[in-house]
DNA sequence: CTGGATAGGGATAAATTTATCCCTATCCCT
DNA sequence: AGGGATAGGGATAAATTTATCCCTATCCAG
């Protein structure tokens, strides 16, 4: 795992949602958490897009930091299903929020910037 | 400036939400232009801890996806002014939203992960 | 025994963002 | 003439995050 050299700052609030949030995929795999795709293999086949060594190396570190926890049933193929904590849940509204204010912001943001590239993003769309 | 070289998926509002306030300083950027600290020099001075050139890119990025706007006054010494647009204003409920989740939650994140530094971050301290 | 599914991680490279250093140019004040 | 404030950016390095490749190990089905 990679040392920071240069520490955090976790006092401002905003930073820490950030921190949570804020990676390229984490929103999604906080997602598929919450619609109940929950065991490793089931996240890796909706995530197709994304090398599994990141999703892992997100669900990681949303473990490590409460969002998500992981409970391994002593099962004959070895099973893990990973689970909201409920902080991991409080943050399903904001992250709501942030999606909705998103959408019906996106063609103007767009249209503003440059080098736009049109792609697909599954992520949350069937919130409700 | 950087030209990038994975196009980016700005189809999923969560994403979009993040380009805006999910750069290391971009939220700070935000917040001082809604506070009234509005030209770049209080800008910078405001944001002490940050290198002004990081400051102008975040200010550059900010104004090309048309959040905040600039004003430039014909004036003696050349004064300039940003200003949040209409847009730029729509998102500040959710950075509220997000400031306050993190505030709410800081310690539980911090308490569980390892590697946390203490900092300053006056970020939408006086948010009120 | 071979293949596929399960869960996970090391080593390394590429991409991207942040950081540092330093330069231009105008204007005001002393 | 020199110093400081204003606004801004080039060149480059460092830090951080993402991406690729490939390996271990267990179990089940055929």
């Amino acid at each position: 795992m990679y040392q920071k050299k240069i520490p955090e700052l976790l006092d401002c609030g905003l930073a820490v949602a950030i921190k949570v949030v804020g990676g390229k995929w984490k929103a999604w795999v906080i997602d598929c958490i919450r619609r109940g795709v929950r065991r490793p293999s089931a996240i890796h086949r909706e995530m197709q897009a994304v090398n599994p060594r990141i999703v892992n190396l997100h669900l990681k570190e949303l473990e490590e930091i409460g969002i998500i926890y992981k409970e391994i049933f002593a099962e004959v193929p070895a099973r893990v299903e990973y689970r909201l904590t409920p902080v991991g849940q409080s943050i399903l509204p904001v992250m709501e929020a942030m999606e909705q204010w998103g959408n019906e912001n996106k063609e103007y943001i767009n249209r503003h910037q440059a080098g736009y590239a049109p792609g697909n993003c599954a992520l949350l769309q069937e919130t409700n």
